[in-house]
DNA sequence: ATGCGTTTGTGAACGTGTGCACAAAGATGG
DNA sequence: CCATCTTTGTGCACACGTTCACAAACGCAT
């Protein structure tokens, strides 16, 4: 575990980790003025370009002992040196892909892949179907190769484009090898020893959120928001009063009604939801 | 725009953003549960399944005025209808995905795509070589349709899977024609007008966030960290010195062409008038 | 040198998210 | 009906992230 020193700070080398997402940002737009032969950027610029607000953007460089000069910006080169190097995409990241769906297809012919410092590795999958085709140029190996792959080519990045139901597999087989990063397209909860690191890309998950900022504008749109505005939520009372009932009968004990308490309950837990404020009541 | 109604809480509805990104996960593992037949479980059953800790899971079901059973648990038929209505998922969600290439086609192929309320309207393309083409089933439609489609259909929400330098220009057409929530997946900063929400998913920041703490492991690896160690920003003052020479070096001698002043001046108009990326490669 | 205009770097205030720890609420058994 | 046991719901404290606002630093002109 993690255990923070003295709380005065985690740093040292602690960049926070909103500031490390936001760094491939500034890339980005740092990479975008290069190419244009652009020398120097201010701090409202470079934000500008990479959609965030520019004292935030400043904050972020100096946690990486970012140097710019005052009355004048950011030196673009310096710049896309100093967070190429802090990102660690100055050296070579080879990477393999477990699982050539449709998804480990497109992210093998995915242009960015390659274009920083990372590199496929090898393309693998366990369906002897897909085993010798190729993709992207590279040829389809199968899983049996996955160790010797990883130790050979010295790769420590995997991604998992498999089913979800073999994702957690892969995941161990990946772990076990010696891959201590893993980005995973599968929508499933991987768990991995301690030391190892996991992000998730889920598109079904952002599109859930999506829906919830729909539908909420939705509900809104009818009239200025007020603030006692009908939501969706208020037409739930037959609802909860149906799924307590649910709740009851699932509970085992198929006895109607034994304490009107219960009733009582309800009633109050479906009144008491608009503002959500009504479970502490002391005596 | 945006004013606290009486500072009470701007609440009301007010699910925390944190929450709402973790319920798609929830509900995913109660949909697990509830295939298995389970009738009730407990936060920290669920939070295990989930991948979170109990408290946190117990806090963001009290948001949506969720009810459990003290010394019981949750029912889990019950939340999962809660989630999902919370989340908007009892109602059709068409989307349109533009930009059939090979991530299109697999997002087109996607079963969890349609499993949750979301139906792929259409799909588009503006390369003739494309459409008319067929992917899951599904005909790929030139772009020219996207408005009729949009409207017909009642689509709000749109998927943007065209290269980088098209993201812009097609994200403005759909807002123009109505859609109020995009996911991207091109590299690129899309600006939108107030009230449409944009979500991005970015395989090459997350791969570089990864590199990042593979190269902090790697580098910490030798020994574990006193807290002494050379931090790079109090580090920094021979590198400022450097960077000071590189930057006159570059001002100067490598780019014999550049007046600092001049190009400033240049540079400002451009960043400041155009939101338009010439065509540039992935990065 | 000195003064002026510009832009960085950061202290401080504020807002959001997380985790602990515990009282309250319900179930269950005697 | 009471005691006990389990599990929720949440107050509180703290960590993290964001934004403001301003002094310090720098270039440049005079």
């Amino acid at each position: 575990m993690r255990r923070t020193p003295v709380g005065r700070q985690t740093r040292a080398r602690g960049i926070p980790e909103a500031t490390v997402a936001r760094l491939p940002l500034y890339l980005r737009a740092l990479t975008a003025l290069s190419e244009r032969s652009v020398p120097t950027v201010s701090s409202e610029e470079l934000a500008a370009a990479a959609g965030v607000n520019s004292a935030k953007l400043r904050k972020d460089f100096s946690y990486l002992g970012s140097y710019g000069t005052r009355g004048v910006g950011y030196d673009v080169e310096y710049l896309v040196y100093q967070i190429s190097r802090e990102l660690g995409l100055t050296q070579d990241w080879p990477v393999v892909i477990v699982g050539i769906g449709n998804l480990g297809h497109a992210l093998a012919n995915y242009g960015g892949f390659a274009s920083r410092g990372f590199r496929v590795a090898a393309l693998l999958d366990a369906d002897p179907a897909v085993v010798g085709s190729s993709a992207a140029g590279l040829p389809v190996r199968h899983m049996d190769e996955l160790e010797s792959i990883v130790e050979s080519q010295q790769v420590s990045i995997g991604v998992i484009t498999t089913p979800p139901g073999a994702a957690q597999q892969v995941c161990d087989r990946l772990v076990e090898a010696g891959v201590t990063s893993i980005l995973n397209f599968a929508p499933t909860v991987l768990t991995v020893p301690d030391g190892v690191d996991v992000r998730k890309v889920d598109l079904s998950i952002e599109l859930q959120i999506l829906a919830f900022h729909e539908q909420r504008k939705a509900g809104e749109e009818p009239e200025d928001e007020r603030e006692e505005e009908p939501a969706p939520s208020r037409a739930a009372n037959p609802v909860r009063a149906a799924a307590a009932k649910l709740r009851r009968a699932a509970g085992g004990s198929a006895k109607p009604e034994a304490k009107p308490e219960k009733t009582d309950k309800a009633q109050k837990s479906a009144a008491g939801n608009d503002h959500e404020r009504p479970a502490v009541m002391p005596a």
